[in-house]
Formats: structure tokens, sequence, C-alpha cells
DNA sequence: ACCCAGGGTCATA
DNA sequence: TATGACCATGGG
């Protein structure tokens, strides 16, 4: 294994500098409670936020934000429910397999309190959730040390210049995680947050650079933003 | 009329 | 292990 990068400390220095201020989905304040966050989690796959709450929206309307109501009801309403959000019947099949997994744990109070290795073992085996959704639940759900590493994160942290050995997953979390060896969940809760907030803004496929809080430690910026060249 | 969005599964080689 | 089709709606 590697020594920590430091940049990657300075980067949640400067986001946390930019953004401490800010709400996000997923915060304490803004969910009301677990189970926004885990059907978030399966309804934002491969669509933006918005139209994720949209869809989590009318589930609360319909009294279905439970793994009990989740489990049960008629699959082709659950698809009419969570349409808005993007492939329907995707998404219903997965919040029903996601549902299942936190009842056959006993309840959802019983399924966040699985320790680690079985929580991250029981969501990894329910179909729809991948790693990313997994960590993000953990994370976001259960309050686990864990970094969520997403298409944002893969992103910023190339331009910046920092990169894992290996384009995987595991490599990426391994990274951010040893970074950052006196970071707790909540920490990551923030950091994550801030570079979900950071890539909507600034860090875009066409990106923003000169209006960048990165842009000193980051040598995509230097190349993108129009500064002048030391030459 | 494009292209993209906070993924994951499945089939194929 | 790695790559690509597929899912399907809303917004730029």
């Amino acid at each position: 294994m590697s020594r920590p990068d430091p940049l990657v400390a300075r980067v949640y220095e400067q986001l946390d500098a930019a953004y401490h201020g800010e709400t996000w989905h997923w915060s304490p304040h803004y969910v009301r409670g677990p189970m926004d966050v885990i059907a978030g989690a399966v309804l934002v796959q491969h669509t933006t936020w918005r139209n994720a709450e949209r869809a989590l929206e009318r589930l609360h309307e319909a009294g279905a934000l439970n793994p009990e109501r989740l489990a049960a009801i008629d699959e082709e309403r659950l698809r009419d429910l969570v349409r808005v959000s993007g492939t329907p019947s995707v998404k219903a099949r997965r919040l029903r397999a996601v549902a299942h997994t936190i009842v056959e744990a006993g309840g959802l109070a019983a399924f966040l309190a699985l320790p680690d290795a079985e929580l991250r073992a029981r969501l990894l085996a329910t179909h729809g959730v991948g790693r990313e959704t997994a960590d993000a639940i953990a994370l976001y759900a259960a309050e686990r040390r864990v970094f969520v590493v997403d298409a944002y994160t893969k992103r910023l942290f190339s331009r910046i210049g920092v990169r894992p050995p290996a384009d995987s997953y595991d490599a990426w979390q391994r990274l951010l995680e040893e970074a950052m060896p006196a970071a707790d969940a909540t920490l990551f809760q923030r950091f994550h947050a801030w570079i979900v907030l950071h890539c909507k803004s600034i860090c875009r496929p066409a990106p923003r650079c000169e209006s960048c809080v990165l842009r000193a430690s980051c040598a995509f910026a230097r190349d993108h933003s129009g500064a002048p060249s030391s030459r």
C-alpha cells in the first residue's frame, strides 16, 4: 500500500471551506429518514437527483416509502410511481429487492444495526445494488466510514492528477480512504456531498475552471482556464 | 436533434 | 477480466 496522498486532504479542506454552509441531499436535515436515502440511492442510478427526488416524493405520497410496503406493493403500481426517474421496470424491481433484503434482516432498525461486513455483504447480494449504491447506503443511512466512489469522484480527482494504480472501484476507494486516516463517517459524508455539489456546478464535462476553488492545485485547470502559462 | 445524467446486470469473448 | 447493449425519462 502507498502513503496517503496529501493532495486529497487538501482538496477536502478547500471544498469544505467553499461549501460548508450548504445543505445536501441525504444530509440529516434534508431527508425524512433512512428510507429516503436507501430508495434514493437506487432511484438516482444513471439519472439526475432532480428526477430521483420526484419519484421519491411520489412513493412518499403513496405511503410506500417503507420496506414492508415496498416489498409487498404490486410491481406495476411501483413502476408507475417511479417512472419519472427513468428505467421504471428496472428500478421497481431493484426497490423491491432492497426492501426484501431489509425485511429479511428483521426490519429497518435491525438492518441498519448490522455489523459492517454483514451489512455490506447483504447489500451486495441484493439485485440492483452494486458497490456505489451499497456504499452510499452504508455511509448516509447506516453512518459507516466508507468513501463513496462515483463518476464525479473519478472525474474530479483525475483532473487534479490523483489516480490509483488501477481504475477499479476498490483501488479508488482504498486510495481515498487511506488518504484521510483520521476521517470519520461524518467527514466522508461531507466530502462526498461537496464533490457532488462541486461537480454539478464547476467540474462538469465542460468545466468552469475560472471560478474553481481547486484551480491552484489542479493540473487540468492550469491547462484549461485560459490562465497564462509561465512562459 | 442531439447528448448526458451520482449504475448495474447480463451476454459475450 | 473486459467490453458493450440495455434500461427510459427529463433537461440542456
